[in-house]
DNA sequence: GCACAAATTGTAAGCGCATACATTTTGTTA
DNA sequence: TAACAAAATGTATGCGCTTACAATTTGTGC
């Protein structure tokens, strides 16, 4: 009806009540009796109204919105923690603003920036290293922060995830159990990101400690996509003495490798196990299906926000979460076909 | 350094002007003389000033911030959609606030809510089909907005997209072309989601056309997943009378097609084909590879993000985008086995 | 160098709300 | 029912910014 949209002023009068009542009908109702918040709340019914979040904002110094930045929406597993991110946010009357950052450190940063800049209660990180600037930020506002996908224990990071380094030594483990002495790697982009140079490190130290060297040419980075993922197995596999076991720093290269050698004709696990890291939900409907890292990014997601809420409400809540992964053993992975010979 | 973050007034201050100026050297440059805007520059370097967006919404009236309300992230084609979305948003300084409704059209309305509260500029939604509340909101507050993953020729409803009627009518004309007779449909739930409802309706009506009609246990609707999938299409076959072509509403459904029919040894397409809508990353990289829908749901993403930033910018942008889709011919799909004889 | 127009800068009034504090109303006790 | 405490409501300020308008400075043509 009305031209401009309704302002706390105009329900003030349609109630006769005083602005700072209606105010308190909207933040804390029970500070108001019954009849007169059932006047305003019919007034508000009445004339549409809707309190105008900016002018709130300024007023309150909370926002109710909080701040994710990703590297990507590109890649289920952060696509599905933000799913369950926002979801959770949402209980708690809280808004999510996305940006993601495509893995340039300098990018997130900007996109730190711009969310403190639309005044987000709270952010949302991806991984443990991040421009110093971004900290610092952060502290000088009073933001709260939490770190996914990685953990740490320090009570100065809070932090929901799991400890990349350990994680990525089961699947080279459980190979070596199995027999397996010729590895290849195909792993995502090292370079800024922790999390595969923590999972490639870890995969490599372990292997050093059993006796095995990893060459350079076997050790494939490339983006995270399938066709990636296919076209470095091709080239591990063309090797003169080509591996019996391909380790996959996650499911997306992993898919790949297994796709390759479906196509390729190539026998998967009898000639080559795959082993990834993730645990999508395609992984275990392959033939043969995916073993793999199971990480919970759902839970991940949700209890990142969990902390983020609690830390909102003044609740001191536990700064460090690590959740559990563990290593799903299924089709693409068994002995080497050349068996141990002792 | 100092307690409080700077406002303008302390910029104002160190700057030695008034804080109008130091607003336009943010929002104006031009207007102001380079000796003034380098002091300006300078002092905001300084004390590290941010701009307050609370305090600039609500003098300017505009938030730089859109809305999209979307079904779920745990859909690639969302997810790849609003990631291209978000990326042409930054280029213009706007910022994402993402919602999701899990295709419940109360939480749609109630996240379309939400985002107005919060003082989007302007919002993103999926397909044609809303509850006329959520037109009536956006309109009284004169919220630009635009309708994606469908097209409609009425320009009082922007909207970029395609017709879910025309594609969905190619897989059925394409497998009928090859002499198949005997089909199957494996789709979404149909229910509160339009552009499945299109993609049913069209088919079923091409089929009828061709004097065929689908019979109710040849029609599954399931969720979108690819055990899903796999399971509609494990009762498909079973049938005493098999399809000989099945033809899936997405590629994930599809995809769950093809490693039920791979799991199961039933050769693809040689006894079955399969084809899907969507044309996933994935689909290409199978062996069969899919036969499927190209839908370019980043371009449309881009698009979408394109036409907001022409229309807050008061240039008059096109209200109707089709986006051009195409049937892409791979290995799944190929004549019946039992070739027609005539 | 002067008169005037154009460009630059300053002044000050809100934007719509939350909230400290003051005032009024209600409830309680004796 | 008087006197007081507690609860409810109102008053009025300011959050930090943009912007119309006013005041000032700069530039131009003669």
């Amino acid at each position: 009806m009305s031209n401009k949209p309704a302002t706390q002023t105009d329900v003030a009068k349609a109630a006769e009540v005083s602005t700072a009542t209606v105010s308190r009908v909207l933040n804390q109702p029970d500070s108001v009796r019954p009849a007169v918040r059932d006047r305003v709340l019919n007034a508000i019914a009445q004339l549409n109204y809707v309190a105008d979040a900016a002018a709130r904002t300024l007023a309150s110094k909370r926002s109710g919105t909080i701040g994710a930045v990703i590297p990507t929406l590109s890649n289920a597993i952060f696509a599905d923690g933000i799913q369950a991110f926002e979801n959770k946010l949402n209980t708690a009357n809280l808004s999510l603003m996305l940006t993601t950052f495509g893995y340039d450190p300098q990018q997130e940063l900007a996109q730190v920036r711009t969310l403190i800049e639309r005044g987000v209660d709270a952010i949302l990180l991806v991984g443990l290293s991040h421009d110093p600037l971004i900290y610092e930020l952060l502290a000088q506002r009073d933001i709260p922060f939490v770190e996914t996908w990685a953990y740490r224990d320090d009570p100065d990071y809070p932090c929901v995830g799991f400890d990349n380094t350990k994680a990525a030594m089961q699947a080279p483990q459980y190979l070596l159990d199995l027999g397996h002495r010729d590895f290849a790697v195909i792993s995502g982009i090292a370079k800024d990101n922790d999390r595969v140079q923590d999972r490639l490190a870890s995969m490599q130290t372990l292997l050093a400690e059993h006796g095995i060297n990893l060459a350079e040419e076997c050790i494939k980075q490339c983006p995270f996509e399938i066709e990636a993922g296919r076209q470095a197995c091709r080239q591990l596999v063309s090797h003169t003495t080509p591996p019996t076991a391909i380790i996959c720093t996650n499911d997306v290269l992993a898919i790949g490798a297994m796709l390759e050698c479906q196509a390729a004709g190539i026998p998967v696990p009898a000639q080559i196990s795959i082993i990834g890291f993730d645990d999508l939900p395609l992984s275990a409907n392959l033939t043969p299906s995916l073993t793999t890292m199971h990480i919970p990014f759902k839970s991940m997601g949700e209890q990142a926000a969990q902390f983020l809420i609690q830390k909102l409400a003044d609740n001191n809540p536990r700064p460090n979460t690590e959740v559990e992964v563990n290593l799903v053993v299924r089709q693409s992975t068994a002995p080497p076909a050349q068996a141990v010979n002792d």
